[in-house]
DNA sequence: GACTATCCGCTTATTCCAGG
DNA sequence: CCTGGAATAAGCGGATAGTC
């Protein structure tokens, strides 16, 4: 523990130049045993500022939620700032402490006391560029209109039944939808229903730039036959029984990441002589594939963007023979 | 009862930096 | 200048506790 407080002085130290003069709490012991137990609590000063510090170093780490919580407990018995120090911090955790404005310190890396001023980091990153894509999950309902012509009515609950997601990610998806004007959202009663008014390629002419790849990864598994007839076809071997496209000698197959984590099938290396090519999706594949070959719209999605014009000619020659 | 705000942690993508 | 890997930000979707 002294270590953190020496470090923390050190820190603050080499960034504001300021020593920062260290004194223990009178009043700790008005506390709570859980909040003594889990913090050390010291007082000092901070450009004219009282500082109470709360010294955090539990094995787990807490949740943004119990820490703020257990601030407010501290508050009752401290009128005045309270900045939380760490010797770690997970990012995603540091983001949501940012987020609610909780002032921390994490000796050697970063330093925020809003109430201060004081935003320090090693280094900041750029921000970076916001597309306008929609998730997986929206994309999946989007397919689930096109390939089978059902274009709602819908509600978030019958989607999440339909496609097995959780009825909190449908509602998402409906934000989503709403947001980027690809379908009619109206509130009945308690319900929220989805009407797509576009149809057929009126629909996905509207969507396609809002689409992503399915695929997340590409990689060789050495397989033997047999269990390769579980996963439907895709990318050049797909296309290649969708149009004149001759077929590739790497056969290629999909799978979802779930799918891809409970498998037997392992990664190799490289192309080997016995080997296939798997995509892992980013949704299920096997939910729209039929006879075996992923959806033709998934599979356009999955190859838009190669460079070879001869699969080019071979998307747009599926694109056109779908009946919408 | 149907939906949603918030919280949470895992996963993935992006960015940075040090060392060639 | 590249490049690999470390650090960090963002994405994602489930769980839970509300709200209307």
């Amino acid at each position: 523990m002294t270590n953190t407080l020496n470090s923390l002085k050190e820190y603050v130290n080499d960034t504001l130049g300021i020593t920062l003069a260290i004194h223990s709490w009178k009043s700790e012991n008005k506390l709570p045993l859980m909040i003594r137990e889990t913090y050390r609590l010291y007082e000092s000063d901070l450009l004219k500022n009282r500082l109470l510090l709360m010294l955090a170093d539990f094995e787990e780490e807490k949740t943004p939620a119990a820490i703020k919580k257990h601030m407010e407990m501290v508050n009752e018995a401290w009128n005045g700032e309270i900045v939380l120090v760490f010797k770690e911090i997970t990012s995603y955790n540091r983001k949501r402490l940012i987020e609610h404005k909780v002032p921390f310190i994490v000796p050697g890396n970063q330093m925020y006391l809003p109430t201060l001023g004081v935003d320090l980091r090693e280094y900041f990153r750029k921000m970076r560029k916001n597309t306008v894509k929609i998730s997986p999950s929206t994309q999946v309902v989007i397919l689930y209109a096109l390939n089978e012509k059902k274009y709602g009515p819908h509600t978030p609950s019958s989607m999440a039944e339909e496609l097995k997601y959780s009825i909190m990610t449908m509602t998402r998806v409906f934000d989503e939808i709403e947001s980027a004007g690809l379908g009619e959202i109206t509130t009945e009663g308690r319900e929220r229903v989805l009407l797509f008014n576009a149809k057929g390629k009126d629909l996905w002419d509207k969507a396609r730039d809002f689409m992503v790849s399915p695929v997340k990864k590409r990689i060789y598994v050495k397989s033997d036959i047999q269990s390769l007839r579980n996963y439907p076809m895709a990318g050049l071997t797909g296309l290649s029984r969708y149009s004149l496209l001759s077929e590739p000698s790497t056969s290629v197959y999909a799978l979802s990441s779930e799918e891809w984590k409970t498998t037997k099938l392992k990664e190799t290396p490289m192309a080997y002589e016995s080997s296939a090519m798997f995509e892992i999706w980013r949704y299920s594949p096997a939910r729209f594939s039929r006879e075996g070959i992923v959806d033709k719209l998934s599979l356009y999605l999955s190859l838009s963007g190669d460079k070879d014009s001869r699969v080019e000619m071979a998307l747009e020659e599926m694109l056109e023979k779908i009946k919408w």
